[in-house]
DNA sequence: CGCGAACCAGGAAACGCTTTCTGTATTAAG
DNA sequence: CTTAATACAGAAAGCGTTTCCTGGTTCGCG
């Protein structure tokens, strides 16, 4: 007789079987597994039968059993650096509705750049049997990339990876955002722009700020070093950025950002000071955090759409479990990013001698 | 011989088994199971032979076969209301880190409010079969709690819920933190304290509000109906909310709110006016997020924090999951609140008459 | 020296499922 | 009417663990 008609005493969980199902429908469980995955080799009025017992005694397959004998467990993994930058929670909703729509679970994890902890992290996700990992961090060393891609997994990365079969790139078009937004400063009339980057050691920064000093250079405009400074992403450092750039002789008409955190920085900055936004000074930011459209002004900025990201992900790793044999499958794919307009930039007024606001601080924070 | 010897052609993943282990250290597996699970009752020499094959040989146990003959799937449900307001990735991250370092992984879920999402989400967690879920989530109806708490797993709410023995509560002390506040804003020499509550079909919201009214009584001070106008919990709630106080024709000189989003919209709309926070009007706000830091000005807020959240949460969960049959076991969690005194609150100047501050309005947004 | 207790390792069953293989009934073809 | 082909349900073998049960040593004690 089936097992969970006895009373076995280390039954801790009573859950419902296929066996259940099995006798309900008075049919076999080979046949009620092939009805619950759809095989179409069974006879439809069987089939029926089967659903209509499935209904009435309340069963849910076994994930765990199911992955044990398949070796699919039906789960993504999701590395994003932190989640306290609003970037990445917007990231994770886009991935996680995705991955759900198409029956996947998503196993999240946080790397805080933390090399030690993105380690025990792959090895906890390959624990429980991942079907495939996104490596939506933009800050990982090449070092690390490469033990990750050591993983036999499906593996997607964003803007650069080694060469291999498992691995897919996700191939940010950095150069067209900041292009429009370079051409939107300059037909403002704007010549002295500034680039706050992000932290140089991140291959993303380096990216996009080669892709401003091009476009820059492609009108024909100069970009002083100075004009160049580092931030790190965060509010703060574009704070200090900023400041940074305060204490320049000569200072830019605009600045554009290497993300929005940093643009809300430079916000901050510039509210201590007489300098309005965007009358004296024009911002942009990059990435289109949903806090960008909320700030005062709203922040002109360059989209990269989680959506289009977490898309792009998706697709590249369904593209692997799901293809019959790899078939010169696709290995890059690429998400553009363009320029989105608000409040943030002008036409560069200057109203007032540059120094004497930079004095009349209103100086809130001391 | 062991399996994993003969090349069975529907091995998909080879991975490494318990069985290559008990092989290499000549023993057999039922004392590799044991060493691994560190029981007791494994002569130390035996014990280390094993760690040694173990290292030899890379073996990581299986985690869903585990799961399927425990039932314990050391996996922890987190129920959130929506990843993209800041107050929940940095629950998520506490969370997310007390899970791991207990050995658990953590299934995240968010809820948007949508009913039907919700119980989705359940069954997929009731799939995966998680050990225990906290549902973390602020607005969620009295019926959807009930129907939640007829899932067998051990559970923990957020404020209320059924009695039940498989159900815990995190009591927040909300009184405390907001009778703080009170008396800070009052000893400041405040009268008029207006207070923008969250959305009022919330329990939390309600609590907050009867808190604020209660912790004013207690000073005797009034508080008029039209100084309580409803929010949403978010930035957009909290203008609006602060732009109907502003048309009143007495003006308050304070205003708490009811989340820390509130209290930033409230920021926003009094930055489109005459009126300086804080010397015109002070803003307190509710939960201490990451950002009110970093606002301008900081903001003076209640802080609820996300590890102690985080902290009861785990430990309630756990007490049901480690413990030796529920032996009178605690169901109820207190946390409490405490007031962050920041640079948003300050003495009523109130150097200007209200109404020419009112109308002299930069008025950005239009 | 003998006997029961204590200790500890191995055999085997079970967890809930997928999938191959087998076998029977039905249909098509000659 | 016979035979081959086809359709489809069931039996059974795992998947990699944990854990109960059995049984062989070793030890303590009379």
């Amino acid at each position: 007789m089936s097992r969970s008609t006895k009373q076995s005493p280390n039954h801790r969980r009573a859950s419902i079987s296929i066996h259940d199902v099995a006798r309900q429908a008075r049919v076999s469980i080979a046949t009620v597994s092939r009805v619950v995955n759809r095989i179409p080799t069974v006879d439809p009025d069987l089939a029926k039968r089967v659903w209509k017992a499935i209904e009435e005694v309340g069963y849910v397959p076994n994930t765990q059993a199911r992955t044990l004998v398949s070796g699919r467990s039906r789960i993504l993994g999701l590395i994003v650096s932190e989640i306290t930058n609003p970037f990445f929670p917007e990231l994770v909703q886009e991935f996680e509705n995705l991955a759900v729509a198409q029956g996947y679970e998503v196993m999240i994890g946080t790397t805080n750049n933390d090399p030690a902890r993105t380690l025990s992290l792959m090895r906890r996700m390959l624990q429980r049997s991942v079907d495939g990992v996104a490596v939506m961090t933009f800050g990982m060393e090449d070092e690390m990339v490469e033990k990750i891609a050591e993983y036999e997994f499906p593996l997607v990365f964003i803007d650069a990876g080694p060469e291999q079969p498992n691995i897919h790139i996700i191939k940010v078009n950095y150069a067209e955002g900041i292009r429009q937004a370079v051409q939107h400063l300059a037909a403002l009339g704007h010549r002295r722009v500034a680039f706050i980057s992000g932290p140089l050691e991140m291959r993303t920064a380096m990216t996009r700020r080669d892709a401003f000093r091009k476009s820059m250079a492609e009108l024909g405009l100069s970009v002083p070093a100075t004009m160049i400074v580092e931030g790190d992403h965060t509010m703060e450092g574009g704070k200090k950025a900023m400041e940074r750039l305060l204490a320049l002789p000569k200072l830019p008409t605009s600045v554009m950002c290497s993300n929005d955190m940093t643009a809300i920085g430079v916000l901050h900055a510039l509210d201590q000071t007489a300098f309005k936004v965007p009358a004296d000074i024009s911002v942009v930011g990059f990435d289109d955090i949903h806090l960008s459209q909320f700030m005062l002004p709203p922040l002109t900025t360059v989209q990269m759409s989680c959506k289009d990201l977490a898309t792009a992900a998706i697709k590249a790793l369904r593209s692997d479990l799901e293809s019959d044999r790899h078939k010169a499958a696709q290995r890059e794919w690429p998400i553009p990013t363009h320029l989105v307009v608000r409040r943030s930039t002008e036409f560069p007024f200057g109203t007032l001698p540059a120094q004497e606001k930079a004095a009349s601080s209103r100086n809130r924070s001391k």
